[in-house]
DNA sequence: GCTGGCACTCCTGGCGACAGAGTGCCAGTC
DNA sequence: GACTGGCACTCTGTCGCCAGGAGTGCCAGC
């Protein structure tokens, strides 16, 4: 059975109202509210189809009709049209963005800015590691067995790790380390670099190829293996807006989902090239999370992708608001980027 | 009126009982469950006195008694016992914490660590800038006009920041200015280091007075004047254990107070020596967390202190056990710094 | 100063009644 | 055939009531 235009008209009329509202819709008051043309008795008739097929359901008998997982679905799909932001909020999210100093910076007003716009918690993935390119390398002496080895990448993150050395190393050693290492590791992206790490060692003089070794080796382990992804978190404060109504009364596995990292990762860092995606309620794959929906999008400079970022809110959320403010946050961060 | 020492030992059972069971505690199971020697009617008699004194109170007539923040607080400065760590717990500091390859690894380990063992909210400050010393400078040329500024402190931070310089910069110019910002500010702490960075300026030759200079004014802004600090938080969803009665009923505040870094960090930043500071409900400053208790102290490598962490969680929070561990993981951490 | 006893208070949970909201269905109308 | 008005039905939430239980405060006695 195929709906009419008039029944998705009332799901995405449920939908709207619900998600304002907070209290499942009945018939009558959906007639006052949108200038649907027909009476209550009609509109029940359609919510009893709309019923059947899974798109709304009844809390109990007798209380008005909640949009399920699917119904949600559909209208993000289907019935959204896409809600532009407000001149407020494009400015908001300038004057927020600009002024910042290096990339935690950026991350940090990016994340902050997403969580308040869309009043949900906001997730952002630091540039991907495996996603960057080697800009430099820098060896820092601390004493003569231990460097301190700086990564400074093309997306602005610098990673750092002590190294320590088999044996004492002169200062001319440390930086013919560094020239080798810089000529052959610049502007590599970090997914190609093992075998140019390895061809580095070989090439060194016999007498420095224990020193470089050791440096390879933890060159290697912390910016390809290790791959170490980073991402922050704001705006769970959010959460208990709505109460305790939303997330079936509990908080906890939420909170503990947002705790685990890993579990993060895996909810924005989708990344598909400029594809905003959306899961909702039971398409989450983890369990802790089936109540809740997750926009997220990649971002990048131009028309690449570096990393991920969305927000997660309750399945009662403002689908249009919330994808429009997702991507234009996005598009800006990239934007950002773009200019170093 | 002054409190003999039955009246203190029932205080002392009440808090425990009520730590435990989370349920107001009447004279009657006191009796029961400790060895007080006396009966139901004598304790009501002690606990009559102790509720006029403040220690403790009524939710409503005829429910057991409940302690107040006072009695709390009483009970951690007179009558609890410092709790030993079990060899378990200690067991789990170290295999945790060894292992950790960088600072941010330290930190990271430190807060989930703390959160565990607590089951409460755990936060670690960052070494603090302001108490750190300079190790290296190390300035990477990105491009003629842009160098990225490496600042190493010898508490194993690493800040980076990108310079604009006004005008093109050789490859000798900044070694030279490397070098002299090194040979000046290597080993100085990093708040005694605004005159030096100011003597740097007019030590350079003229022609390179410039880029110096402005690079001078981001180091200060960057490193003192802004003096980063920053933190990690953990467990959150540990608030959520106790169901929905600590709190008065709403973890909103509190969340709302965990996303400001400010406010965590006056929570954990009082940093007085080796002592161990226990704030119990109304004694925060924070309206926010007049519900919640929080435990913090300082710690860093040997007796200097460098940074401060600490947990927070309800009033209601088994303190003998939660000072012990925060002050063991204070431990466990400084020496881990004091090793490199 | 401690104790047993007793009356009192207040919370809690179960029960029934009732109003309100919303539905499903049916017969009637366009 | 599609829509509508009307009506009976169901379920929720709330209120008042009552009994049970827990815990206290107080008092007289030891």
């Amino acid at each position: 059975m195929s709906l009419d235009d008039r029944k998705l008209e009332v799901l995405r009329a449920i939908v709207e109202d619900y998600v304002e509202t907070q209290e499942p819709v009945g018939s009558k008051s959906l007639v006052e509210r949108h200038q649907l043309g027909v009476s209550p008795a009609t509109v029940r008739n359609d919510m009893a189809v709309l019923e059947e097929e899974g798109y709304i359901r009844q809390p109990h008998t007798s209380a008005g009709r909640v949009p399920t997982d699917a119904g949600y679905r559909l209208f993000v799909d289907r019935l959204s049209r896409v809600k532009p932001l407000s001149p407020a909020e494009r400015r908001a999210i300038e004057r927020f963005l600009i002024g910042a100093v290096d990339l935690d910076d950026v991350v940090h007003r990016t994340v902050r800015l997403l969580a308040q716009l869309t009043r949900q918690v906001a997730v952002v993935q630091y540039p991907s590691l495996a996603r960057s390119s080697v800009r430099h390398l820098e060896l820092v002496p601390i004493s003569t067995t231990r460097i301190m080895l700086v990564m400074i990448a093309d997306t602005g993150r610098v990673e750092q790790r002590l190294v320590e050395l088999p044996g004492p190393a002169t200062a001319d050693d440390v930086m013919e380390l560094r020239r080798k290492a810089n000529e052959k590791l610049a502007g590599q992206r970090l997914s190609d670099t093992p075998p140019l790490v390895a061809a580095l060692v070989d090439e060194c003089a016999p007498d420095r190829r224990g020193t470089m070794a050791c440096l390879a080796s933890v060159l290697l382990e912390t910016l390809v293996e290790r791959s170490e992804e980073r991402l922050m978190l704001a705006g769970t404060a959010n959460l208990t807006r709505g109460g305790v109504l939303d997330f079936q009364g509990t908080l906890r596995p939420v909170l503990e989902a947002l705790e685990e990292e890993v579990i993060l990762l895996k909810l924005i860092g989708d990344l598909e090239p400029s594809k905003t995606r959306v899961r909702i309620g039971d398409e989450n794959e983890i369990d802790n999370l089936r109540s809740t929906s997750v926009v997220s999008t990649g971002y990048g400079p131009g028309a690449t992708i570096v990393g991920g970022l969305g927000v997660l809110g309750p399945t009662r959320m403002d689908y249009p608001g919330t994808i429009a403010t997702v991507r234009a946050v996005a598009r800006y961060v990239g934007d950002l980027l773009a200019q170093n």
